[in-house]
RNA sequence: GGGUGCUUAGCUCAGUUGGUAGAGCAUCGCCCUUACAAGGCGAGGGUCGCAGGUUCGACCCCUGCAGCACCCACCA
């Protein structure tokens, strides 16, 4: 009979497994159920455990970095799910302001048209669309791989209530003076026309050029030699710089020298920051072009020259002669003008740090413009606290050292962008050009009295996406409103990310945690490794060496494969490499292993603090387990079944050896597994579950239950209570594995449970297992550890002899101690069938024997008679090879107990199990030798 | 210039108070044995980057070196 709980409805369910293992079916089917009986949302029961996600660009589509984040916070939230915890996962999505804005940017080029040409509102009214059109692009994807997060409570970043908690948040660090505005120089960038903060600017190393210039002396004859990387910036020095104790140049301190090309006359001065033996020891002043010269400028109080337009052409500042010249014609004029005037005195090779933009790409120009920034020092100490004093745990932790090396030398934030896209500031000017913040216009109105005849006009800019990202651990939980959800799940449990966001998000939100919740924003930083392709390269469009999730799940044939990745390329030169390399790295095409075996794979290559290469043969092996697991559930359902399993507790039960010792094995699993998990060892976990799966539970357990339910000899009970077991372990095994590979695991979980009389709709909400110390059954793994023994000391001799596995052999047992030949008699029925047995023969220890094959399990001497079987040199070939690998280790030990030292110091247990190994391996050797000897004699 | 990580079987990686090494894939041999050929049963393969030190004993702890990768930093 059978009593299925709450079947969902579904084709073919009660037709029994399918006979092979279609990832793909399954995986659509499940989801859909999953969300549509909504088992994501937080159950409102237990402690709470909370993840964030890192929100992913909302125009983006899901990668494998992301493929792999979510593959370990969705297997912690189903984990702690099941142990009853109220988890949520709260999803949502990034505006991203400058990327979705070049994004759309560069569709309408394509159109023909401009941001400009559009103005602002219709802009931005285009990038709702988009939005609008790909926003679901990477929730589907999300979907696809089976992440579980309460899809009810999605959230975006500029959502009206996050939106609020931005402005709520720049008024409150406003009025306290965390927030200004300043004027000094920026990270400018000339193609985006936008400031960047210090996080966005990459230096990269190049080859330049380092131009040795003749600065003529004032009034008198000589001059100075400056050198510099830059040397269209010179329209703009307003000094040249020596150091202070440079007896070169002691005496013109104070003096004057021409700058050449423009007429303006501009003084030494002296300053530490020279360096004297670098270059000829003298430093033009650029203060408006130049960090370090800005410093120097403000030391000196020197005037600030620009000589750049916003986007890096020469302005009216300078000379008519460069005006309007992009900086590289700049730079060219410049070289050639002073080369006819003779003053260029070298040029030298010289590789130096050009600062580009992390999304254009463009040389990054120091740029004196007014910006907003957050004053970092006094948010920084409290987040620096948080850290030390274990508030937050970094895993691993040697990351907290990168975090406090930046925290510690921590700049002022600079928050404006020169964009459209995204909050615009709370700031209202008048027409004097006084400032004044608040949420809105009214209350900016109201809060100083400013009559309604006062124009106001609200500041242009928008807010540095990571503004809005920092608030994400209350901002999507309601703030600044008191929601109960934030009372509950403020703070986060852990915070699953990369190392590349320390910086730009993490440390944001620890600084702005504690600023406006009191506390921590979440307990643990767990931080991911890099995913690289096989090679160890980083995957990129231009190296052509992207793995799409999506195609891993799902498949794609080797053509679609190649164009995917050889469109759209910013260099098409590279075109045919990649498809060449695409074409021998996939000659097939990828087949598509299914959501599981790719989940599976990223938790197993999850080692801590390491980059992973992402092997897609390990991948197939994955895949293999899955299948191995779907086989096992057919075996399980073929032979339990329409039959009993005991589930009448009236009914008598009968557990075997074999019984006994799974269930021991499976409780030390769950204690592992659930250890592993704890610690975020996620490659443990799935070690662990493989080994458990594939090497104890198929490999012996399946093949132990054979003899015994085929068995005419075994009792009703011994029957029932096998088939109990084969049942409970494997549905515990399903609940184990199910937050590493939820789809398959929920599957077989619908046939198998019924059987264990387990009750519920979904796996997912299940408790997870516990281990069961009182089941541990140390003899039982003796015992069977004795079996496996002699079964493969059989299968040894049958593979080398090349003996037809399927030919029955006579053996020969011979010694033993009272125990082995007491499981001898008691389990030979299970020795005959794994090791294929004709016939099981004890003959007393100093009885006469034929000339035999000889194995060991433990004391017990395993016979196998050479009559017309066994090749006689092949087996003293193998003997010997035995012999060796024995008396190599005999030797080791002998001479670590000889020595006094060892004996002397060692501790005692130690020297005992030495001793212990040392009796075994000689007592083997003998019987090993006198075999040998024997076989040589005949 | 400062900092971090890595170096273990052909490849990708584990290795938990130091007791002289493991897995998957790949390789080789035999098997389509009624859960599974996406499989079964066996086998081979490592001076744990190099050099010292501590220790009875080092893949593991300490020092130095080399190679690789990454992060931070204002040398014109």
């Amino acid at each position: 009979m059978r009593h299925y709980a709450q079947p969902h409805n579904r084709d073919n369910f009660d037709k029994g497994m399918e006979k092979t293992y279609n990832p793909q079916e399954i995986e659509n089917r499940w989801y859909r159920q999953w969300e549509q009986n909504d088992y994501f949302r937080p159950s409102g029961r237990g402690g709470a455990y909370c993840i964030m996600i890192p929100p992913p660009n909302v125009t983006g589509t899901l990668h494998m970095g992301h493929a792999f984040q979510h593959t370990l916070m969705d297997a912690l939230i189903r984990y702690h799910r099941m142990r009853g915890d109220n988890a949520l996962w709260q999803p949502g999505t990034d505006h991203a302001g400058i990327a979705t804005q070049m994004v759309v940017e560069r569709q309408l080029e394509a159109q023909g048209t401009g941001r400009k040409q559009l103005g602002r509102a219709a802009f931005i009214d285009k990038v709702w669309a988009w939005k609008e059109q790909s926003g679901g692009t990477i929730s589907r994807q999300m979907r696809r791989l089976g992440d579980s997060p309460d899809w009810n409570r999605e959230r975006f970043t500029m959502d009206e209530g996050l939106s609020r908690a931005v402005t709520e948040v720049f008024v409150r660090l406003h009025d306290e003076g965390l927030i200004y505005r300043g004027q000094r120089l920026v990270n400018w960038d000339p193609v985006l026309l936008t400031a960047i903060s210090d996080l966005e600017v990459n230096s990269v190393e190049e080859k330049g050029k380092l131009w040795h210039i003749r600065y003529p002396l004032s009034g008198t004859k000589g001059h100075l030699v400056v050198a510099t990387t830059r040397p269209e910036t010179m329209l703009g020095d307003t000094a040249v710089a020596v150091h202070p104790e440079d007896e070169r140049y002691r005496k013109l301190i104070g003096q004057t020298v021409e700058l050449p090309l423009t007429g303006r006359r501009i003084p030494v001065i002296d300053d530490d920051y020279v360096d004297p033996a670098f270059g000829s020891g003298c430093v033009k002043i650029t203060p408006g072009h130049d960090f370090n010269d800005y410093a120097v400028g403000q030391r000196h109080k020197l005037p600030i020259i620009n000589v750049f337009t916003p986007d890096a052409k020469i302005n009216r500042e300078a000379p008519p002669a460069y005006q309007g010249l992009d900086r590289f014609e700049a730079r060219k004029r410049v070289i050639a003008d002073l080369e006819a005037a003779g003053l260029l005195e070298k040029i030298e090779e010289h590789t130096l740090k050009v600062p580009r933009g992390e999304r254009t790409n463009s040389v990054i120009e120091p740029y004196l413009t007014n910006q907003w920034y957050v004053r970092t020092k006094p948010l920084a100490e409290p987040a620096i606290r948080a850290v030390e004093d274990g508030r937050i745990r970094f895993v691993p932790e040697n990351w907290s050292k990168t975090y406090f090396n930046w925290m510690h030398n921590i700049e002022d934030w600079c928050i404006s962008r020169q964009i459209w896209w995204g909050h615009r500031i709370p700031a209202w000017y008048d027409k004097d050009g006084n400032v004044y913040v608040g949420h809105n216009e009214t209350e900016v109105r109201q809060k100083h009295e400013l009559k309604p005849d006062v124009a106001l006009h609200q500041d242009e800019d928008v807010l540095d996406t990571w503004f809005s990202s920092a608030l994400w651990p209350f901002s999507t939980l309601g703030w600044p409103d008191k929601k109960p959800e934030l009372q509950t799940f403020y703070p986060s449990s852990v915070l699953v990310t990369g190392f590349d966001i320390i910086f730009f998000w993490v440390a944001r939100m620890i600084m702005f945690g504690l600023k406006f919740m009191d506390d921590v924003p979440f307990r643990d930083v767990y931080i991911t490794g890099l995913i690289r392709d096989e090679h160890g390269q980083k995957m990129s469009k231009s190296k052509g060496n992207i793995l799409d999730p999506l195609d891993l799940m799902d498949g794609i044939d080797l053509e679609a494969l190649v164009k995917k990745r050889t469109s759209g390329l910013m260099q098409p030169e590279m075109a045919k490499k990649i498809e060449q390399n695409t074409r021998k790295a996939f000659p097939q095409g990828m087949p598509g292993y299914g959501a599981d075996a790719l989940r599976f794979t990223l938790a197993s290559l999850a080692s801590t603090g390491r980059d992973i290469r992402f092997d897609i043969q390990r991948m197939e092996g994955y895949r293999n387990f899955c299948n191995k697991l779907w086989n096992a559930s057919r075996y399980v359902l073929m032979n339990t079944e329409d039959q009993d399993t005991g589930l009448d507790p009236k009914d008598p039960l009968e557990l075997s050896l074999a019984d006994r010792w799974i269930v021991s094995q499976l409780q030390i699993t769950e204690r592992n597994i659930g250890q592993h998990l704890n610690e975020y060892r996620f490659d443990l976990a799935a070690t662990e579950l493989y080994e458990f799966t594939w090497n104890e539970y198929c490999d012996w357990y399946l093949e132990f239950s054979k003899p015994l339910l085929q068995s005419a000899q075994a009792s009703a009970a011994a029957k029932r209570g096998t088939r109990r077991t084969l049942v409970r372990v494997l549905e515990t095994l399903l609940r184990l594995a199910h937050p590493l590979i939820p789809y398959i695991t929920e599957e077989l979980w619908q046939h198998i449970a019924p059987l264990a009389g387990k009750q519920g709709a979904t796996i997912m909400l299940q408790s997870y297992p516990e281990s069961d110390p009182g089941k541990i059954d140390d003899k039982a793994a003796a015992d069977i550890g004795w079996l496996k023994q002699f079964v493969t000391g059989v299968r040894r001799i049958r593979a080398e002899m090349n003996i037809a596995p399927a030919k029955l052999l006579p053996v020969i047992v011979q010694g033993g101690t009272a125990q082995e030949s007491a499981l001898l008699a008691q389990y030979s029925e299970y020795l005959s069938s794994l090791a294929k047995l004709e016939s099981l023969t004890p003959l007393a220890a100093d009885a006469a024997t034929p000339e035999s094959a000889i194995a060991l399990a433990g004391e017990m001497k395993i016979l196998i008679p050479l009559a017309g079987l066994i090749d006689k040199s092949a087996e003293l070939k193998r003997l010997d090879r035995e012999l060796q690998r024995f008396r190599h280790e005999q030797e080791q030990i002998g001479n670590q107990l000889q020595n006094k030292n060892f004996t002397d110091k060692a501790p005692p247990e130690v020297i005992g199990k030495k001793r212990e190994r040392l009796h075994e391996l000689e007592r083997a050797l003998g019987d090993l030798q006198r075999q040998a000897e024997r076989i040589k004699s005949l």
